[in-house]
DNA sequence: CTTGATATTGAGAATCATATTCAAATAAAG
DNA sequence: CTTTATTTGAATATGATTCTCAATATCAAG
């Protein structure tokens, strides 16, 4: 996967903040985006271990972290109250669609039920933020 | 607010699975339904401890992990990863608008949001299970 | 009302994911 | 190269939830 769009957004991000350009941040990066996405911060820390034994817990939820606040990534709590993380620019919303049996995730947007949603934020007077959609089913793959 | 029903509920399922009808359990339902919905554990076991000191932690998990096989709870895994639990049966479902400056819980169904659900689950291939939907905002009086 | 088998309790310890602390290491600016 | 602030990893702490276990309570049978 190409990621030098977000390797650019991350490197003005940390500029900007005046934080530092480290290995570990990009070691962590990299894995991301090509270890697949919603992982776990054991998964990830795993998968950045194989190449980089030395890295530690701390370093990939501190990393994890402001990978979030720089919009490069986002955080789902799901069910189980793990939480999972996945690489993708703030802008592109979407849902899923998860597997009860396999675990796989599908992402998913309908814009009628968008519409929808912000139909039901007015009608209660509330102000829109943002919103979260889980359904859950049992995929193609497992239901044979 | 009566929950006399719920009590029956209860007291079935307990006889049905050869479970004990306890003062604890029956102090851990009252509690429930008079202290409102959408409870953390620790809202419930300091609820439950005003007017029965001696009850434990453990206790109150347990009695809400029965509560919920036993269909007149919903587990509810919020975005800051701590568990809440609505007292309510099973079959009347309904999703969440959460206000994010006061934590506001309102519930919410919209039959057509419902219906688009169950075609992006057919669209998906997935055999429908469950889903949750939960819609952070602002709330009227936290706007004004 | 006993008795005895079984389930339940509460205190505390254990667990699990995540966050914090801190001394040593490193990046970046001059 | 030096200086200074940031970052790192190991270890420790935290907070929610679960488990362990000895003591206690329930309930059915006698
Ligand atoms: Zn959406
Ligand atoms: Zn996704
Ligand atoms: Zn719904
Ligand atoms: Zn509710």
């Amino acid at each position: 996967m190409d990621n030098s769009k977000e390797k650019l957004k991350f490197e003005t991000y940390l500029t900007d903040k005046n934080l530092k350009h480290t290995e570990q941040r990009v070691h962590i990066m990299d894995i991301f985006s090509s270890a697949g996405k919603h992982l776990t911060a054991e998964e990830i820390y795993l998968a950045v271990r194989k190449k980089h034994p030395g890295i530690g817990y701390a370093t990939v939820y501190r990393t994890l972290k402001l990978l979030c606040e720089a919009g490069i990534c986002r955080e789902l709590t799901c069910e189980d109250g793990i939480k999972r993380y996945e690489y993708q620019s703030q802008d592109e919303h979407h849902d899923h669609l998860i597997c009860t049996k396999c675990g796989v995730f599908v992402e998913v947007v309908d814009p009628e039920i968008e519409k929808l949603q912000e139909r039901l934020f007015k009608l209660n007077g509330f102000y829109p933020e943002r919103h979260r959609m889980e359904l859950y089913g049992i995929c193609k793959k497992c239901s044979k």
